[in-house]
DNA sequence: AATAACAACAACCGCCGACGT
DNA sequence: CACGTCGGCGGTTGTTGTTAT
């Protein structure tokens, strides 16, 4: 049995919004709220409107605090950023920008950063005339099935690798250092230890000399460079961290990678050459399906045994004492230190676990 | 100037999960 | 448990203004 339907279709006006419609669903909202219940809603306020389309009009339109237009490099970042982290759930990029609705994300990913981001590739149609290569412009041939190009796992793939491994110095993304991965200061420390922990003809693939420069490798390398001063404050205590083992990477080589949502996401090491791309869209979607809650972090950590740390277990330690305070981050990057095999004050050695992420750390 | 093609934005559609009965 | 209803979400289509030929 069919669903029924919201409203009765023939008697409902469709289409554009006009002036004194809108001023009707927002007098009336601002005076009476929504009441719960927007199928009901428009026979309240008189509008010969869908309940859903009244939803809509408010919350993309008429709701206060709105902004329209206007996208600035930060809020690129951020979208970018997270669009490689969870993909197209519209609804959470848009919880991380105030004022900003999932439609007109959506819409401004759809038409606008994706292109910036990931390029245009312009052919020539039939009649000369230069054409953006997107979905909607096929000339020479039907359109490739909406399974081989409507995937957002191939754009994020396309992203990823744009972010860490195709250095161009022709493309926008590479020209503007403000897209470049945030380095947030767990990563940096990681990616810090990370370079420490590559032999140098690894080091040596991610200089300028040799041509291969990644963006967040280039980031981490300046952040090198400079004391850890980020603070964490914008880090909310309640944030769901996103954590991947990453088999892409050589985990021999480098530290385990994390990915804070809505912070940073970056990684690095050496890619083997020999993945597919199957193989490495797949390890993009093991990053967003992959998230602990509090109590498996918790479980994890109560689950230690001996010296051995492991990778979640210093997350939930990070997790447990990042209330933002100065004082915190201080003590876990002391922790981070002693625990962590190579240490900075003595240059002690690591004793190497394997490739698991766990290692046995100094004891104090 | 006319037209086609494109870009940007607005709105719709249908699916899905949550919830109440 | 089954069913119906609703709100939320993401994909898609429709509309309008702009640009290129």
């Amino acid at each position: 049995m069919g669903r029924a339907p919201c409203c009765d279709k023939a008697n409902v006006k469709k289409g554009p919004w006009a002036p004194d419609e809108d001023a009707k669903l927002k007098a009336y909202i601002e005076k009476y709220g929504t009441g719960g219940n927007w199928i009901a809603l428009p026979h309240k306020v008189g509008l010969k409107r869908c309940g859903k389309s009244c939803r809509l009009r408010w919350l993309n339109y008429l709701r206060p605090n709105l902004k329209h237009g206007g996208f600035t490099e930060e809020e690129d970042n951020i979208i970018c950023s997270l669009y490689i982290s969870i993909g197209s759930r519209w609804s959470i990029i848009a919880a991380q920008l105030p004022g900003r609705t999932d439609n007109d994300i959506k819409n401004y990913w759809n038409t606008r950063l994706k292109k910036k981001l990931l390029g245009r590739r312009k052919q020539s149609n039939a009649k000369g005339r230069i054409v953006v290569n997107s979905e909607a412009n096929w000339p020479d041939k039907d359109p490739p099935q909406a399974s081989e190009l409507s995937n957002s796992a191939l754009e994020r793939l396309q992203l990823h690798m744009q972010f860490q491994y195709l250095p161009n110095p022709l493309s926008y993304f590479y020209n503007n250092p403000a897209l470049w991965s945030k380095i947030h200061p767990l990563l940096q420390e990681n990616m810090v230890q990370s370079l420490r922990f590559m032999p140098q003809h690894a080091v040596d693939l991610y200089t300028p000399e040799h041509g291969s420069r990644s963006p967040a490798l280039a980031s981490c390398q300046r952040a090198f460079q400079q004391p850890i001063s980020e603070k964490i404050g914008n880090l909310d205590p309640q944030v769901e961290l996103g954590t991947y083992s990453d088999p892409m990477y050589d985990n021999s080589r480098s530290l385990a990678t994390v990915a804070i949502s809505g912070i940073s996401s970056c990684s690095v090491g050496p890619t083997p050459i020999n993945y597919t791309s199957d193989m490495i869209t797949s390890n993009i979607d093991q990053l967003s399906d992959t998230r602990y809650t509090a109590a498996e972090l918790e479980n994890m950590a109560n689950s230690r045994i001996g010296g051995v740390m492991s990778k979640e277990e210093l997350e939930f330690d990070y997790f447990k004492s990042s209330n933002g305070s100065d004082e915190c981050f201080n003590r876990w990057s002391k922790d981070f230190h002693m625990r962590y095999p190579l240490n900075p004050l003595d240059g002690s050695a690591v004793q190497h676990k394997g490739i698991e992420t766990s290692y046995e750390y100094n004891q104090p």
